[in-house]
DNA sequence: CCCAATTATGAATAAATATTCCTAACATGA
DNA sequence: TCATGTTAGGAATATTTATTCATAATTGGG
């Protein structure tokens, strides 16, 4: 429905640029762009755009606009002994037929290193940044088999 | 106070392991843990430690910590729309899974770190060399859907 | 165009959360 | 030690936010 998608888009757009503490203000900034609503509309417009509420620097409340890594959560209690095994790892994705991992900065180089020196025949080359490494996988081999065998020496990765 | 520390340390352990919803549950895991007090004091916890309530991907809702970009509003120069002001921008084009953005001689590191943190979620990760990023896009986000994501701190983009 | 099915929405209300108002615990300097 | 300022925290309450329960609007076949 188009009245509520831009609404939604205004919605974004008001939380981005301002600070507002509260569904009354939200609504109020969204009716002096025209949009006629009541607070249980705009409640379950922010459930659905995700919006979250947290306390600012200045001691109010603000609403802000979601992110990936706020969804992120630390896998098990022994993730302290698993950060151990291969320090800087941070995480690897797919694509097509490249992979990504990311590193604590300064770590990609050598985790990039180790896994040129393995001779990974799924894996035609690396390069790495300071804090990712692009792979390069041969055709026809899936990402199961890339993680697979890179997690023969990074542990923590799945 | 150490109780106090102590609490706030717990809780940020228990947000960033767990995925409760509600200050009830998040009362329940901390008295779990040995802790006693009210939902006042969780709620008056909650606030300084900045976390946020937002809601996940099963229609539930979940305490997040904070992190830096969420607290970014685009009256503060946005960190791509930084970049595309900065005149060490040149082009961006894509083929397949991945972009290519040219810049001026020396500058694609700090514009790759520009689009590195600007946590935008269609992007799995980018390596600089001296005048060119390469940029892998996630699985199934077509160039369209990251032109608009750039978009959104772009105008003059799409 | 019509009907069924889905989606959107408001009013009222339930539920959740923040704050007010105290009291107690603690810290510090004389 | 005492006096005093500061922080912590509970009970009750105010405020805010989510949901329930209906209706209305909209969409996608046929």
């Amino acid at each position: 429905m188009k009245v509520k998608n831009n609404r939604l888009e205004a919605l974004r757009m008001i939380i981005s640029s301002q600070q507002l503490g509260s569904q009354e203000e939200l609504l109020a900034a969204l009716q002096k762009e025209g949009f006629r609503l009541t607070q249980a509309t705009l409640s379950r417009d922010l459930k659905q755009l995700k919006v979250a509420k947290a306390a600012s620097m200045s001691g109010n409340y603000v609403y802000v606009l979601p992110n990936e890594t706020m969804y992120k959560r630390v896998s098990t209690p022994n993730s302290v002994r698993e950060m151990m095994e291969v320090p800087g790892f941070l995480s690897i994705n797919f694509s097509g037929n490249m992979g990504v991992i990311k590193t604590r900065p300064g770590y990609a180089s050598s985790i990039a290193w180790n896994i040129d020196n393995s001779d990974i025949p799924q894996i035609l080359g690396t390069i790495a940044g300071d804090d990712t490494i692009f792979i390069v996988i041969r055709e026809g081999c899936s990402k199961r088999e890339v993680t697979e065998t890179l997690s023969r020496f990074i542990p923590n990765m799945k």
